[in-house]
DNA sequence: ACGCCTTCGTGATGGTGATCACACGCATAT
DNA sequence: ATATGCGTGTGATCACCATCACGAAGGCGT
């Protein structure tokens, strides 16, 4: 398969991002073969919509390079984020699994490149790999998790500072620093952090302006520096 | 292992309630058996938890007889209700699989009967059969749609009557007549109904009231009659 | 029959966040 | 420079629903 937008293509991308919950890795010589021979690679730029709410499932994405931001939406157009992906992520597992339509939106928030893996030869590759099929159990399990997560922010901590705060000390975890601060690249729209808590645009800059004075964050440019980690944790405390 | 509650016990309860998704239908001999090796019924009274949110995961627990219903909790007491368990339906599955704690606590909503299999024979149950593993995944989207469909009712459907209008309906599609009404056994309380759709008892109470007046529902004694279905889907409309 | 507990109905009140509106800064394009 | 668009800050308003409060109705044991 050629690659779209005339960029190149790394030869095999699938092991790129070497993660430790990495989905295909440690596989026997054979199945790796096999898993080279079913994916295809390819580059999309921003804005590329990998799959949509609604359609079925026509195979999993492997992501290799860029985010990827996965939605959905109502009829009457309120969208909310359900999770920001990044390399190594498998894209569409629970549809192409049980056959459902994607539940899901993924759209590239930066070029990046992904390997695409047919729904048939998954199956057929799943079937023949029974050492496979549990470990994408245990992948399902885990994204059930992450869901869970969502459900019970949702429907168990009601203010949006809450939620704002969560979402702060979830980027925070990811670059701590031993003095209790950290760093953060925004690259979110406030529109866009608006989704993921479920809640205005508007309602997230009084947030930002709140938390600012607050002295709980601050702002140098796109760069977040979260200044006060348990004061944020105790607006969660759920 | 001996029954609690000095209750008794159905010889064997797996193949009991036969359901078109049942995970454990339609095995080879062998591993019919084997399953039938590792399994053990218990009998619980109403009331009796399965497992606690928390709680690290000793197995799952296949619902034979009764309703359990499947809740998680923040600090402050809050509650929310993700899911109502009949019979057939397996119990603490993703935490197994996963090795995490329960997500959820399980509670018997009615005295009732369930097969209990402990992780480490159920891990290696599948793993010497590789076909059942796919099966499980299957499973396991198939939870993880019915989470996503939670997502998308407390993150995008934001006022209270529409969330209890999707709840009518979806209790409507179970048992609907041709004429577009019908009838439900109302076993749960306004207090409950509140834990499932996110909002207060009174707020119930008062959406009970309201969708009388409007002639969407009707109720004689305990038994809940749904009128106007096609009012209900306007109502919800996402 | 009596008290006790759970469930349910409904009024009054107040806070919170959605909504509307508009202005500003800052890109990039013309 | 001017225009156009996007992302952002912030004020004013108002509906909605959580909360508190209380009373009524039913179930259950003693």
């Amino acid at each position: 398969m050629r690659a779209p937008y005339g960029l190149n293509i790394l030869d095999n991308c699938l092991t790129c991002p070497v993660r430790e919950e990495h989905l295909f890795c440690n596989l026997s010589v054979q199945a790796g073969q096999r898993l080279n021979e079913i994916k295809s690679t390819a580059v999309y730029p921003k804005g590329a919509m990998l799959f949509i709410e609604g359609q079925q499932p026509r195979g999993v994405f492997v992501l290799c390079a860029g985010k990827a931001k996965l939605s959905t939406s109502s009829r009457e157009g309120k969208t909310i984020i359900t999770k920001l992906s990044e390399s190594g992520d498998v894209l569409g597992l629970n549809s192409v699994v049980s056959n459902r339509p994607y539940e899901v939106t993924a759209e590239m928030m930066e070029p990046g490149q992904a390997n695409f893996i047919p729904r048939e030869s998954l199956i057929q590759f799943l079937k023949d790999n029974g050492e496979v099929a549990l470990r994408i159990a245990e992948q399902l399990s885990r994204n059930y998790y992450t869901a869970y997560e969502e459900i019970r922010t949702l429907g168990l901590s009601s203010s949006p500072s809450e939620k704002f705060a969560k979402l702060l000390l979830s980027w925070s975890t990811k670059t701590s620093q031993n003095d209790g601060s950290s760093q953060v690249k925004l690259t979110l729209t406030h529109e866009e952090i608006a989704e993921i808590i479920g809640t205005t645009r508007e309602t997230v800059s009084r947030l930002f302006s709140e938390f600012k004075k607050k002295q709980l964050l601050q702002l140098k440019g796109s760069t977040l520096i979260i200044r006060n980690r348990l004061a944020l944790e105790k607006i969660v405390q759920s």
